[in-house]
DNA sequence: TTATTCCATATGGCATGCAAAAACTTTATG
DNA sequence: CATAAAGTTTTTGCATGCCATATGGAATAA
């Protein structure tokens, strides 16, 4: 039935991407991953890195023929891609991809504040030195990188301490739910982040993080996570939403 | 296999089924839901009311013929819950109710508690003051219950109680996965219900939620609840894992 | 007896096709 | 010209069937 040649499974979707996830660093499987799988690894890499648009329509025919698989597995993997609210499925009209309101968006990053001060109270108690070192390190890195005014290293350093604190919590339902999080927040994240020009406040913020961590101080750690992040609201909110309607009831 | 007998492991008090999550509020939606929706949601309950049993595994073609529904829609909900944890699907090996480890329980609840936390700020902050007194009578009607000592409407109450505050958060992202969490550790909730006769304590701490909530004391009130949960924790450590072994696989 | 190989069967993974619903176009009508 | 109605095309929902892999047990060898 096929006599085409097979074509790349990522279509050809221009404009910039983001920079890929931080937590996609363990691709190295060999085990043979059930379609269903590689497809929602391949949407939900393209919606995080702004192949696809947010809100955009996204069609099972369409993509399951620019993917070279049939629409049962892609299917499945929208279910899956819907659980993790990156898309929405609207009963018998298809998948648009996620698009939070602003207020949405803080209610996002209040959750995220409890989950990641959560995770600075347990990793004070439980990370190694080593990965304490380690933190310490990535900041050092980030402090590189931000003297070069290296934005996108900057960034995903940025990212890559925030998912170590959390990883050192040795908790893992909080570590994947704070994943599934910062993905629904990764591209207002990104944008926070290249528009301010204003590092040295998160800078501080994070040599905040490391030295209460250092002290183990869970306490004081949470605190700070939480506050850093009512401060990307802040950011947020003035980039992108200069004036804040209230959601009409 | 394991060779891990099915067990029930609250048969002697009752064979019934755990009492239906009381978030069944939906609002009554004449628009025809999906099949796979359908499905999703009648195996869901099945988990809850743990009519299947944590550990069983499911068949795809023996439950698409009970359901009367082809193994494409069932396939697709099993997707669905699997993001939702209830179950595990291992790659060509099918379907397995989640089972979670001490560990991994003990995990939930940290998770849990945090949520909670951040549900009893929001809601100090945000609940309108027929919500609380709402909140404060579905705390004299689980006195009642406690009275007559009726332990399924207490636990329903109880439920519900911790499902108010959480709602009168406006917090949609937060209320919905509190109510993720809260159906993944429904059963160890319920089992902590049933076998402590202790209720005067759980009382207490919740009399101590409503006087924080009253007083709009969000910090108190985040506390308590936090706590509240570590005590869940204690209870079902003590009841059901006098020994905490590793999960044997 | 214990371990191993092999085969029959059961089960999950996926492609395809049809039907129903929604979206889009065209035509009719005030 | 705007609006409504009817028809056409597209898209999603679901069932069915084939294939590959896993499973369980018998036969075989150590």
């Amino acid at each position: 039935m096929t006599g085409k040649e097979p074509e790349p499974m990522v279509a050809d979707h221009e404009a910039g991407p983001l920079p890929a996830s931080p937590d996609d660093v363990g691709a190295g499987n060999i085990t043979r991953l059930p379609l269903t799988s590689q497809v929602a690894t391949i949407i939900r890499d393209m919606i995080i890195q702004d192949i696809f648009k947010p809100g955009e329509r996204i069609r099972e025919r369409q993509l399951s023929e620019e993917l070279n698989v049939s629409r049962t597995p892609l299917r499945e993997a929208l279910k899956i891609l819907e659980g993790e609210k990156l898309i929405e499925l609207l009963p018998n009209r298809g998948a648009i991809v996620a698009d939070p309101a602003p207020r949405e968006v803080l209610e996002l990053l209040q959750v995220l504040g409890a989950l990641e001060a959560l995770g600075g109270r347990l990793a004070a108690e439980k990370a190694t030195d080593a990965e304490i070192s380690e933190i310490r390190a990535l900041h050092f890195e980030m402090l590189a990188a931000y003297s070069r005014k290296d934005q996108l290293t900057y960034f995903k350093l940025n990212q890559k301490i925030h998912t170590s604190i959390i990883a050192a919590s040795r908790n893992k339902s909080l570590i994947e739910t704070h994943r599934h999080f910062n993905a629904r927040l990764y591209r207002v994240r990104y944008r926070s982040n290249q528009r301010n020009a204003k590092w040295h406040e998160a800078i501080d913020q994070h040599e905040g993080f490391i030295t209460a961590l250092e002290a183990r101080d869970g306490e004081l750690l949470a605190r700070r996570m939480a506050d850093h992040l009512s401060d990307t609201w802040v950011k947020v909110s003035l980039d992108d939403y200069p004036v804040q309607p209230e959601k009409p009831r």
